[in-house]
RNA sequence: GCCUGAGUAGCCCAAUGGCAGAGGCAGGGGACUUAAAAUCCCUCAAGUAUGGGUUCGACUCCCAUCUCAGGCACCA
C-alpha cells in the first residue's frame, strides 16, 4: 500500500482518543511538565495555517517530553467570549452561543484533524457557566481586595462599536483590532487597581525566562520613571499649589514656566481676568481635538495659551508664567510640568513659540556648551548651589532642598494606568454585583455564582444607551440576598481578557465544582513550563494575566509569583499574494508562473507577486483543511516546522508541503511496499557500522535541536538518515525502530503505523525516546582542511587525536599543497587540531 | 524620530570565529514506462545587503550605511 495519510490518521485519531492515550494523571512519580499554547478565539473564519504553527510545535515538546519520562499536561481550550459573535448575532439575529458553539465545533474539528496529543477531557470554554462562574469568584476577591472599584473617568468611547475600550486597545485614537474611530467620555466604568502591582509587574520578569523584546515592551509598558515631586506656590492664591512630576530635578533652576494640561483643574481658578477669554477659547479648542490630532507626530505645532498667573520657584522664589497647552496631558502623572526650555525639546520648542526665556543649567561632561536644548547628562552650571555637580549628583541635591523646604520630595512614578474593565455588551462575563436603592454598589456572595447572562433576544444597547444587559429587565431586577432588600444587577459585562487572565489555571482542574482548582494540583503543575503564542500578545495578555495570579499569589491561592516560566513567541506565517496593475487581487489557483514571473491563467495579464499577512480580502489565505486533504496532517504538521525557525516569520509555500510528503513517502516506503508487505530487506540482523553511525547521528542532532526547539534542523536530519537508509537495500529493524521513535512528535500517525507494523503492540507515546552512544559518532579519521592565507586549497585525512606536528608534515607533504607553497616562504604554521591549518606564506 | 530583529544560490532555509551548504522547493540530465504520472539516481548554481575594521582566518565579532519586518512615539 502506498502512503495514505487518510487512511492512517483518521485510524490513529481514532486510537488515541478510545484508549484516551493522552489523558493526564495529576501526580505521580514522573516529573511534571506543563507545556501550553495561548488559546484561540473561535471566530467564524476557522483555522487558518498560522494557528497550527505553535500548536505542533507545542505538541512535538509535548509528545517528546512524555518519550522522555515526563508527566505532561497539554491542554486546548476556547477564549469564547467575544465581540465578534455578538456583532454576528446583532446582523444575522442569532444567539451568541449558538455562533460561538458552532465556531467552537468547527475549530474542534480542525485541531482535532491534526492530530495534536491534547487531553480534551480538559477542554475549557470561558463563555460557559462552568467557567465564567470562577471568574466572575476571581473579581469578587480582587473586589474584597480593594482592586475592583468605580470610577467616572474619562473613558475610550467606540460608537462603532457602541462600547468603552482600554487604552490598550487604542491606538492613534482609533481600536486596534477594526480602525474604528475613538472618542473620549466622561463614564461611569469599573476600574482594576493594575497600578498597585506596577513595581512587581516590572521586577518580577527577572524571574522568567521570556524573550528579551517582550520583556523590554512590558518594562515600557509599565513606563517606570525615577524622579521628583515638586510643589509649586501660584503667586497671590495664597491656600493654592500644583504638584509636578520631573525626571530631571537637578535642571529645576532652568525652570523659567510651568505648563498645565486644559483639563487641570486649577485652570478656571487662578486664570487672570484679562486672560479668561483666550484661555477659555484655548480650553474648548483642546477639548475638541481628538487624541490623534493631539498627538499625531506630525503636527509638531506647538499650541497653548498664557493664563496670567505666575508660579512661585520653589527654590529661587520668582515668579514664573504658568501657561496651558496640550502638549501637556492631563492623563499622565499630576497634567502639570515645570517647563525647562534649555533642556527639553518640547519645553523648548514651546518656549521659541511664545518667546519665553530659555537658560542652559547643564554643560556637557567636558565642560562644553552644546547647542540647546540639550537633554543629555552633564555638569549643572547656571544653578547657585548646584553648579559643578554631575546630573545625578544635582538630582539628590535638589531633592533634598526641596524636603528641606517641604517643597517636594523624590518620587517613582509609572506610565502604567489602571486597567478599565468593563464593557457595555452582551457576550461577557456578567459583573457579579448588585445596586442597592441607595446606590451602593455590593457584591454578591459566593455561593450564588454564576450570575447567569439573561436570554436576550435582541443584543444592541438599549434606546436610552444603556448597555444589552438593561433590556432584560427581569433579570436586573432583583434582590439582595443577605437582607431580601430590591436591588439592580450590574448591566456592564467584563472584557475578553477576563476570562484568560487564569485558564492556565482551570486546565488543572476543569471540571471542579466546588473551587476554581484544587490547591494540591496547582501546586503539582504550576508555573507553566512553556507558553507558546504570537508575539501580539507580548504586552496585553501577558501582562493581565500576571497581574491576576500575583493577586491570587498574594492571597495564597497559587504557588508560584509568576504563571509563565519559559515563553516563546512564533513568528507570523504570511503568503504570497499576486495583484495586477490596477491593484486587484488573483487566488493562486488562478495564476501560472513562467520564468520567476507571474502571469494570469487565460489571459496571461502580468501579476506583482508579493509576500503578505494572510487576509481573506488578498485571496491568500491557506486553511489547514485544504492541506490536510491533499497531503495529511502529519506532512501539515512537518511542513510547518519544516518552514524556518519557529520564531521567524515566514511565506507559506505550497510546493514546500509537496517536499515533504515526497519525505513521507520515502519514510514510508523504507518500511512498507507498494503490495503492502514489510520491505524484504528489513533483517533483524546488527546494522553495519554505517547504517549505525548515521542512525546515532541522527538521534544526537534529532535530540539536540529538540532541547533548543529548533524543528526545521531536526526535520533534515530525519531526512539525512531516510536518505541514507533508502540507499541502503538492507534495512536493520533495528534503524527504523529508532527512525520512527525520531519521527513520531512530528508525524505522529506515520510513526504510530510504522511502529505497529514493525512489530511492536502498543503505541509508542510512552516509548522511551532514543539514546545515542557519543562513541559511535567519533570517526577514526578526520578530514582536515588545509589553507594558506586563510583561503582554503586541499583537505588531508589524519587519525583522529593526530598532534599538531603529525598534521602539519601531513599538510605539507601533501601534492597539492607542497607544489602551491613551493618556493614560497612559511611565514606562520597556525594548526587546531582536529580542525583546520593555515599557512601564512 | 527612537528601540529590537533580520538580510546567505531563482525560492524557503543550514553553517561552537576554521572546507559557505544540512535539508527542501524550483531548474537540468538520466533510469524505469508503449507513453505519462509517480518513483529512483545524477546534476547546476551564490561567496553571505553595502563600505570599512579586528584576526593567521569573518556569514559569524566591531563601526557606519541601505533595505525589510516588528515595537514605541508629546509619558515631563
Amino acid at each position: 500500500m502506498p502512503y495514505t495519510p487518510s487512511a492512517i490518521e483518521p485510524k490513529w485519531q481514532e486510537f488515541w482518543e478510545r484508549n484516551k492515550t493522552f489523558r493526564t494523571e495529576d501526580g505521580g512519580p514522573r516529573p511534571k511538565y506543563y507545556v501550553l499554547d495561548m488559546f484561540p478565539y473561535p471566530s467564524g473564519a476557522g483555522l487558518h495555517v498560522g494557528h497550527p504553527e505553535g500548536y505542533t510545535a507545542t505538541d512535538i515538546l509535548a509528545r517528546w517530553k512524555r518519550m522522555q519520562g515526563f508527566n505532561v499536561l497539554h491542554p486546548m481550550g476556547w477564549d469564547a467570549f467575544g465581540l465578534p459573535a455578538e456583532r454576528a448575532a446583532v446582523r444575522d439575529g442569532i444567539h451568541p452561543a449558538i455562533i460561538t458553539k458552532r465556531n467552537v465545533d468547527n475549530f474542534r474539528r480542525q485541531i482535532k484533524r491534526l492530530g495534536f496529543s491534547y487531553d480534551w477531557d480538559r477542554e475549557v470554554d470561558t463563555s460557559s457557566p462552568d467557567y465564567y462562574r470562577w471568574t466572575q469568584w476571581i473579581f469578587l476577591r480582587l473586589h474584597e481586595k480593594g482592586l475592583a472599584y468605580q470610577a467616572s473617568i474619562p473613558v475610550n468611547w467606540c460608537p462603532a462599536l457602541g462600547t468603552v475600550l482600554a487604552n490598550e486597545e487604542v491606538k492613534d485614537g482609533r481600536y486596534v483590532e477594526t480602525g474604528d474611530p475613538v472618542e473620549k467620555r466622561m463614564m461611569k466604568q469599573w476600574m482594576l487597581r493594575i497600578t498597585a502591582y506596577a513595581e512587581r509587574l516590572v521586577s518580577d520578569l527577572d524571574l522568567v525566562d521570556w524573550p528579551e523584546p517582550v520583556k523590554k515592551m512590558q518594562r515600557e509598558w509599565v513606563g517606570k520613571s525615577h524622579g521628583a515631586e515638586i510643589t509649586f506656590a501660584i503667586a497671590g492664591h495664597a491656600n493654592r499649589t500644583f504638584t509636578v512630576f520631573s525626571t530631571r530635578p537637578d535642571t529645576l533652576m532652568g525652570s523659567t514656566f510651568c505648563v498645565l494640561a486644559p483639563e487641570h483643574p486649577l485652570v478656571r481658578e487662578i486664570t487672570t481676568p484679562a486672560c479668561k477669554a483666550a484661555v477659555a477659547d484655548y480650553v474648548e479648542v483642546a477639548g475638541r481635538k481628538s487624541d490623534r490630532d493631539r498627538t499625531s507626530a506630525d503636527a509638531k505645532e506647538y499650541s497653548g495659551a498664557f493664563t496670567g498667573a505666575y508660579a512661585v520657584h520653589p527654590l529661587s522664589g520668582e515668579n514664573i508664567p504658568i501657561w496651558i497647552a496640550d502638549y501637556v496631558l492631563a492623563g499622565y502623572g499630576t497634567g502639570a510640568v515645570m517647563a525647562v526650555p534649555g533642556h527639553d525639546e518640547r519645553d523648548f520648542a514651546f518656549a521659541t513659540k511664545f518667546g519665553l526665556e530659555v537658560i542652559r543649567v547643564v554643560k556637557a561632561l567636558d565642560g562644553s556648551e552644546p547647542k540647546l536644548p540639550y537633554s543629555e547628562d552633564g555638569i549643572a552650571t547656571n544653578s547657585p548651589g548646584f553648579d559643578g555637580m554631575t546630573t545625578e549628583q544635582a538630582a539628590s541635591a535638589v531633592i533634598a532642598a526641596l524636603v528641606a523646604k517641604n517643597a517636594g520630595k523624590g518620587m517613582v512614578t509609572y506610565r502604567l494606568r489602571d486597567w478599565l474593565f468593563s464593557r457595555q455588551r452582551y457576550w461577557g462575563e456578567p459583573f457579579p454585583m448588585i445596586e442597592l436603592e441607595d446606590g451602593t454598589m455590593v457584591p454578591l456572595p459566593d455561593d450564588t455564582l454564576p450570575v447567569e447572562l439573561p436570554a436576550l433576544d435582541d443584543f444592541k444597547p438599549t434606546s436610552d444607551g444603556r448597555p444589552p444587559l438593561a433590556r432584560a429587565e427581569a433579570w436586573c431586577k432583583t434582590t439582595d440576598p443577605r437582607t431580601g432588600r430590591p436591588a439592580q444587577r450590574e448591566t456592564n459585562t467584563m472584557p475578553q481578557w477576563a476570562g484568560s487572565c487564569w485558564y492556565y489555571l482551570r486546565y488543572i482542574d476543569p471540571k471542579n465544582t466546588t473551587a476554581p482548582w484544587d490547591r494540591a494540583k496547582e501546586k503539582y503543575w504550576l508555573p507553566v513550563d512553556l507558553y507558546i503564542g504570537g508575539t501580539e500578545h507580548a504586552v496585553l495578555h501577558l501582562l493581565y494575566a500576571r497581574f491576576w495570579h500575583k493577586v491570587l499569589f498574594d492571597l495564597g491561592l497559587v504557588s508560584t509569583p509568576e504563571p509563565f516560566q519559559k515563553l516563546f513567541n512564533q513568528g507570523m506565517i504570511l503568503a504570497y499574494s499576486y495583484r495586477d496593475a490596477s491593484g486587484k487581487y488573483f487566488h493562486p489557483k488562478d495564476v501560472e508562473e513562467k520564468d520567476g514571473k507571474s502571469f494570469v491563467k487565460g489571459t496571461g495579464a502580468a501579476l506583482e507577486k508579493q509576500v503578505e499577512k494572510m487576509s481573506k480580502s488578498k485571496l491568500n489565505v491557506v486553511s489547514p483543511d485544504e492541506v490536510v486533504d491533499e497531503y495529511g496532517a502529519d506532512s501539515m504538521r512537518l511542513y510547518e516546522m519544516f518552514m524556518g525557525p519557529l520564531d521567524a516569520v515566514k511565506p507559506w509555500q505550497m510546493n514546500g508541503v509537496e517536499g515533504i510528503y515526497r519525505f513521507l513517502q520515502r519514510t514510508w516506503r523504507l518500511v512498507v511496499t507498494d503490495e503492502d508487505t514489510l520491505h524484504p530487506g528489513i533483517t533483524d540482523g546488527a546494522p553495519s557500522p554505517e547504517l549505525t553511525k548515521a542512525t546515532h547521528r541522527a538521534i544526537a542532532k534529532v535530540t539536540s535541536d529538540l532541547s533548543n526547539m529548533q524543528f526545521n534542523t531536526a526535520i533534515s536530519a530525519m531526512m539525512i538518515l531516510v536518505n541514507t537508509l533508502t540507499e541502503s537495500q538492507v534495512r536493520p529493524r533495528w534503524c527504523l525502530d529508532q527512525l520512527t521513535l525520531l519521527i513520531a512528535p512530528f508525524a505522529p500517525h506515520l510513526a504510530e503505523e510504522l511502529w505497529a507494523r514493525l512489530g511492536h503492540p502498543t503505541t509508542l507515546a510512552y516509548e522511551a525516546w532514543p539514546k545515542f552512544d557519543p562513541a559511535a559518532l567519533i570517526d577514526a579519521t578526520v578530514e582536515i582542511p588545509v589553507s594558506i592565507n586563510g583561503k582554503m586549497k586541499d583537505v588531508i585525512v589524519v587519525p583522529r587525536g593526530a598532534d599538531q606536528s603529525t598534521i602539519e608534515a601531513a599538510a605539507r607533504s601533501n601534492e597539492k599543497i607542497a607544489k602551491l607553497i613551493e618556493g614560497m616562504t612559511i611565514k606562520k604554521v597556525i594548526v587546531i587540531p582536529g580542525k583546520m591549518v593555515n599557512l601564512v606564506v
